[in-house]
DNA sequence: AATGAATGAGACTTCATTCAT
DNA sequence: GATGAATGAAGTCTCATTCAT
């Protein structure tokens, strides 16, 4: 008498479940985000959410499903703000950049998604729930390449390996979450001008070779 | 009647003792790299040890002791790698370029230990364990952002913010184990060229900086 | 998502709740008298009760709480029982005959709880629980203590310390259940003579006095 | 290659071997009298005794062995203590008050074995080391029964049962231990003055059956 | 749809005891 | 005689999950 899971059956989803499901993933994530993830458990979760821990194995399969849905909700909502926030950039450099800055105040804004985000990704990382943490992360980084291979077609970027460039950013993107925690005073502005800089400074095609190639 | 921790008490450890706590901690380091830090249990760190897992806790007198000697252990031969690594560079910009090739292969020839000390950094990451992980993190941050600091005292590399700027080197380098494990067949040596290459192009004054300036 | 303490916290206990906390502090009575104080573990509770381990830390928060909740219950039991008894005595005298009967009729007609209460006071006595079975020594002391005081200052009692009659009452007391253990075949209405008259010998003003005084 | 127990074996024990045993006795004494039974470990006799914990088992087959030999080393030194003390009196109301007197003395001169002894008494009573607890009181009841009813029959006794009394005396005796630790400013002689007296109120034979009888 | 009672597995830890040294 | 390393059992407690209501 469960529902069942979404992917696999296509039966839709009541509005109510459906609210369920949002209102326990949203406190996972908070639990995540406070307690970390060793500590966060069906009995916190149903804490944070004022409901019995039961009701949250009613709605899911899993700690394991639960913490999937945790994980696109989060991803979905990142994507959904970075494609706002490039918008129409004029160049590969813009987009970057935009992307980049982007992505800080995401952080800025999101602290509690992104933690719990980096808890699951590091707390089960490449083991538990390996294959869907491995594709999410091979999602983010194969848009970050894209981008860039892109831009180095266009002529924008000078010559790196997109996939190396990618996970090389998306490690200093990951960083700032902790470091945000870590020093709370930190002027968001400026970190994300800083960042933004630095990959620009990293990928873009030197005035030399700019005029060596045309 | 249990032996006593070294720090606060000077008696010294008996070598077999030695022996044992290295191999249990070089256990916990398989276990988490293997595992993650979710279900390393001292079960199965036992199990890879080939010892019954009550020899662990007459080892140490916490798994929280257990972790932080893992930690200061991993810490222990990164330092020591590096800093042969590094050797006498002639220039703050060959120095990082040093450090940052020398950690892709600390990275590529010690997986297991790169891995697990993210699962700990992470999967314990600002909670249970928050000081020893934060302080440890403080400390390798520090140590960059000094060096950064003094390439510009010495005009070597550009304004920013050295500790910006060394919160951005270490995500990057931290992303590397993980990717080293999603593309097992990633080339390390060109990995790390294009890793210094990048940063380099990051931090170094400009030419044209360098005319204006001197 | 444990009930929590109704001490601590106001909501009621659920009516289902509460008889399983009785029959768990019921199944710990019977295990304390059966196999005392150091072989009672949650697992043989558990046996006595039907239930499994956990059930017990799922109703209580510790094994300290359940010991607590024993001594209470069998306080109050007491304490019910002894009021009961006690009922409207003419003289002091005459009441702490009562008392002293009272207390004998109830070691036998509860062995098992007055064993199960001498195994928690003395087992965990002064040193794990200290500050609850001091309290509750404390406030048996205190009461025989008042009602001697009473006897004295209403002339029917000899002058003595209060205090020191009271320990020393209880002393006598409390070595019932060991002694009908001990001598399973003891004529309980007989001791209960023998103790009241022993203690009124000892407490009463003698005629002497009686007639110089007053 | 381990030293029999001299009981069944008549193969005297070694001066060492018997030193040794004294040592560890007497640490258990302090450890129970300081931690009370459930905390009382062999590691933690051996931290008292500064020794190590295999050594106890070397020379005592079984934590039950140790702490029989605890009972019987307080039993021994008690005894003694009392025949010194009652020495010749010249009456049994006199003895019984030397008696009532030396035990009050002995409790406050000796806490910790007092103490010890009633963690042993209780902790482990009537269960575990039943037949030796049990034996060990019955000695002590049975000795001070034979003293009441040789009173008796010497006429200076009033007619009680003299186990009744025996053990009602014993509870009171027992009870000083708590009592003095409760209050540790207690005075002990008035105590030991006001024991006595409450006895032999109890004990003694009025006036007018003295004269009655003869 | 939701609760809360219940379980059984598994976690860490402590303990008495054994044994090689 | 003594140590300290080692074990295996048992202890309390937490957890995800199930199920009657």
């Amino acid at each position: 008498m469960r529902p069942r899971n979404e992917a696999t059956d296509q039966k839709p989803r009541s509005f109510i479940e459906a609210a369920r499901r949002d209102q326990i993933v949203a406190a996972a994530i908070e639990t995540l985000a406070e307690l970390g993830y060793a500590k966060t458990s069906f009995a916190r979760i149903a804490e944070h959410a004022g409901i019995s821990a039961g009701l949250i194995s009613y709605h899911f399969d899993n700690k394991s499903e639960l913490f999937q849905q945790v994980v696109a909700d989060i991803n979905g909502l990142m994507d959904g703000w970075l494609t706002e926030h490039i918008g129409d950039a004029g160049s590969y450099r813009e987009a970057l950049q935009r992307l980049i800055e982007g992505f800080v105040v995401f952080c800025d804004t999101h602290r509690a998604q992104v933690l719990a985000l980096g808890q699951l990704l590091a707390g089960v990382g490449g083991h538990e729930n390996g294959e869907l943490v491995r594709s999410q992360r091979e999602q983010s980084v194969g848009q970050i390449e894209q981008m860039l291979r892109e831009g180095q077609e266009h002529g924008e970027f000078r010559d790196f390996s997109p996939r190396f460039m990618a996970v090389t950013l998306l490690g200093s993107i990951e960083a700032i979450p902790a470091e945000l925690f870590a020093s709370p005073d930190t002027d968001v502005a400026a970190y994300a001008k800083e960042l933004s800089m630095t990959y620009d400074l990293a990928v873009r095609r030197s005035r030399l070779s700019r005029m060596t190639r045309g």
